[in-house]
RNA sequence: CGGGGCGUAGCGCAGUCCGGUAGCGCGCCUGCUUUGGGAGCAGGAUGUCGGAGGUUCGAAUCCUCUCGCCCCGACCA
């Protein structure tokens, strides 16, 4: 599943203590070797039949459905509401938009015949039966949800108009990889129209808000709020604003998109409105969206050499319940005694498994939770019994120098009087879910540079393992792509000012062409 | 689209150079013993060797064609 050659050298590194049931490679090792290993341990996805697509196995959907749910609420609470639109695009809506259309020519999946026909014994496409017009599977809404759009809105009454829609999308990518860039991916799209340009640029502001808050507040994913420079602006967007976040390996990856589409898309299908002056004005619109690539942000960002680490917040199972016994005498009160504890806990809301198998051995129970990021474990036997104790087991705890792996496996484990342990869970999970948050704030700090010379910049991407490099920018498109070409780096964002930290304000000369420059962008390599 | 790799049991692979009864590990099934950090022993089941042609007494192996996937580049949320 992994990769197949690499593996000869890659097993003689891996932990000693595994011997015959397959691993995870160590992030020291090989980032992405680590990556697909997490994801292959947890059952999360794997690639399909089909290239570049793949299957989201169900304890990688539990984790997107959390997902959903969070971020749905959100959007309810901000007044919008969804619907469903065709995943076909007659080719000729895609096309009205150019920018639009330029931007996504190249990786469409285009539907051009509609029948199959046996012809010499062999099922094949029917040649009688191509489409007048061909269908692009959706890349983007924007063109099928405006030429609809079209048909709601005649007055400033209709507006604004605030829907959203979960789908999926095809983008015919060359380069996939699991949950971060697949032909098809699961998202959100939400397509507003506005009666202002500024009722639509602070309904960008807005949503961007929202996916700034979903990210550190359930995630536990810092991210900076920006803008994209317009080399890397959304096809057909006036302004496209992000989130970015920092993975383990330094890289940068887009978590979300708000993008302010002015009158772009609404000129594109001619939808116009009677304003209150009684004027015909085109409508404003705005577009914005995550996908399932945030699963894959999730996982680089919190994981560690034993798999999946997950934030409570999103964790499918927050408790698994890991029984110990050796007769069936102990297993009858063990087992009523794992029934009662489960009970209790989801009384307060919480989502438990009782581990119940009899064939499998209690430690190997142990690996298989915490590789896939289960928060708490209970291990529950005789001896727990009699004491009226529970032995909790939390999937992390932070690092502290020169700690062994042992030492850092019994500070994970408590034993705690029974009614405290249960009374205590909710905010032990709370507190792991700060902890997260934290730890990854803290790793961001750790790599990133406020740097003012190319020599600077040079040694921290190509010496120092590179991250987020505050620079002052004033260059040119080209001048963009000479950086990225020098250095394999972009720019990830220009922050928007709240976002930048004191050390890093003010008016400076840029890093390349000493033209003056009013703020500093992030610079980093990006998934 | 260029470069590389790989298709053999559910999964991971050996066997291919040099043609001769289809193998190994894990998993799976049965039984017994185990169970507080990846259990042990014994027995058992499992294959259109990616597909199609060809050479041959005989093809996983040689030849031709073909399909698919993965990795590296160009493109991208």
């Amino acid at each position: 599943m992994a990769s197949p050659n690499p593996s000869n050298d890659k097993s003689s590194q891996k932990a000693p203590a595994a011997k015959n049931e397959s691993s995870i490679t160590p992030r020291s090792v090989s980032y992405s070797d680590w990556y697909l290993d997490v994801i292959r341990q947890a059952e999360l996805a794997e690639h399909s039949a089909v290239r570049g697509c793949m299957v989201i196995r169900p304890h990688g959907y539990s984790i997107w459905e959390k997902m959903q749910r969070e971020l749905d609420d959100r959007f309810k609470a901000t007044g919008h509401v969804n619907a469903y639109f065709p995943m076909f695009i007659p080719l000729s809506f895609l096309t009205r938009e150019e920018q639009h259309a330029a931007g996504f020519a190249k990786e469409c999946a285009v539907v051009t015949h509609h029948r199959l026909k046996a012809i010499d014994g062999v099922v094949q496409v029917d040649p009688d039966s191509k489409l007048e017009e061909p269908l692009v599977v959706r890349p983007t809404s924007e063109t099928i949800i405006w030429n609809q759009y079209k048909n709601w809105i005649q007055s400033y009454r209709d507006l604004p108009l605030l829907i959203n829609q979960w789908a999926n999308v095809v983008r015919w990518e060359l380069r996939t990889r699991l949950f971060l860039r697949t032909a098809e991916f699961l998202w959100q799209e939400g397509h507003t129209a506005h009666a202002t340009e500024q009722e639509a640029l602070e309904e960008t502001a807005k949503m961007l808000d929202v996916y700034a808050d979903f990210a550190q507040n359930v995630m536990a994913v810092p991210v900076i709020k920006g803008r994209k420079t317009p080399g890397e602006r959304f096809a057909g967007a006036l302004d496209t604003m992000c989130i970015e976040a920092m993975m383990q390996d330094g890289k940068a990856l887009q978590a979300g998109t708000s993008h302010y589409l002015g009158q772009n898309f609404s000129k594109a299908a001619d939808v116009k409105f009677l304003n209150r002056e009684g004027k015909l004005e085109y409508v404003y619109a705005t577009s914005w969206g995550v996908s399932t690539r945030l699963v894959g942000a999730l996982i680089m960002t919190h994981s560690d050499d034993g798999g999946l680490i997950l934030p409570p917040k999103l964790a499918p199972i927050h408790v698994v319940i890991v029984p110990i016994y050796r007769k069936d005498d102990e297993k009858e009160r063990v087992f009523a005694e794992a029934d009662k504890v489960k009970a209790e806990l989801c009384a307060k809301g919480l989502t438990v498994k009782f581990d119940d198998r009899d064939n499998m051995q209690p430690g190997a129970k142990f690996y298989e939770w915490e590789s896939k990021g289960v928060p708490i474990r209970i291990e529950i036997g005789p001896k727990d019994l009699d004491k009226g104790v529970l032995c909790l087991v939390r999937r992390f705890v932070l690092d502290q120098p020169g700690e062994s792996v042992e030492d850092q496996r019994k500070r994970r484990k408590s034993f705690v009087p029974r009614a405290e342990a249960i009374e205590g869970i909710p905010t032990i999970l709370a507190g792991m879910q700060k902890e997260l948050y934290d730890r990854a704030l803290a790793f961001r700090n750790s790599r990133t540079r406020i740097i003012d010379t190319i020599e600077d910049f040079e040694r921290f991407f190509k010496q120092e393992g590179g991250g987020f490099a505050w620079v002052h920018w004033a260059g040119t498109g080209d001048d963009e792509d000479q950086m990225s070409k020098r250095f394999e780096t972009t720019i990830r964002c220009i922050p928007l000012p709240d976002q930048i930290p004191s050390e890093a304000q003010g008016s400076g000369t840029c890093i390349l062409t000493g033209k003056p420059s009013a703020q500093r962008v992030i610079m980093a390599k990006a998934y």
